[in-house]
DNA sequence: GCGACAG
DNA sequence: ATCTTGTCGC
């Protein structure tokens, strides 16, 4: 057989191909920011209704006004179970199909789980950015990967997330005075300060960012 | 071998 | 993610 390219849209059938695929995309992120106008930002989400059955949700806004302009759901099968660091293969493919619903192209996603921020890497949002070739964000509400210390009580109080070699790889950002901070990290084609900026401007009165909010409600989330 | 582990 | 009411606090 033909040695396979590197192609994003291939998705893993098994844990260790997921793994293999995951370190061989990994090389193709991109950390930079190119400075792009950000009209429309899309938020992602996937609820789990019932153990089979996948409901992807995309809330596109505004920005920085933070408008819903649009909105896409897609409801069907799972195909992947749940593993901890092989996320993106259980969520991006139901995405994906709500995805080709838009009719407005965004330009920047914001996704609900780990970026770099992943043990090798290539967590669902840059895997999702890869995919999509746009610039991407993680924002989890759990860590799952690398080291960090408590950041400052307060709304932007923020501490660097480091992997095994002291490397920063993310932020855990307070984006309200006492609430518990959410874990932020590159997903493709952004930098850590430019993602953190954004997602601090997508976040009004809640723990959780506007857009990513409303994606989860859209996708049948509780509050 | 043991524990940790996005959603 | 999901199972789920009241309760604590601003």
């Amino acid at each position: 057989m033909k040695p396979r390219k590197a192609d994003p849209a291939r998705f893993a059938v098994t844990p260790s191909e997921g793994i293999a695929l995951q370190k061989e995309l990994k090389g193709l992120v991109r950390k930079h920011w190119d400075g792009r106008p950000i009209r429309h930002i899309a938020a992602t989400d996937v609820h789990f209704p019932a153990r089979s059955s996948a409901r992807a949700a995309v809330v596109i806004v505004s920005y920085p006004v933070l408008e819903v302009v649009e909105t896409a759901v897609h409801e069907g099968p799972v195909t992947y179970p749940y593993i901890p660091g092989l996320l993106s293969f259980r969520e991006i493919p139901p995405l994906l199909m709500a995805w080709q619903k838009l009719k407005i192209a965004p330009d920047l996603l914001l996704c609900d789980g780990q970026g770099i921020a992943h043990p090798r890497g290539f967590g669902l949002a840059s895997h999702l950015g890869l995919v999509l070739g746009l610039p991407s964000i993680g924002c989890a509400k759990s860590p799952l990967f690398g080291s960090f210390d408590e950041p400052g009580p307060l709304k932007g109080g923020r501490a660097p997330i480091r992997d095994g070699s002291n490397r920063t790889i993310g932020t855990v950002l307070r984006t309200r005075d006492g609430v518990n901070p959410i874990f932020v990290s590159v997903g493709h084609l952004i930098d850590l300060r430019t993602a953190v900026r954004i997602v601090l401007s997508c976040t009004t009165r809640f723990r959780i960012p506007d857009p990513l909010r409303a994606a989860h409600r859209l996708a049948g989330g509780n509050l």
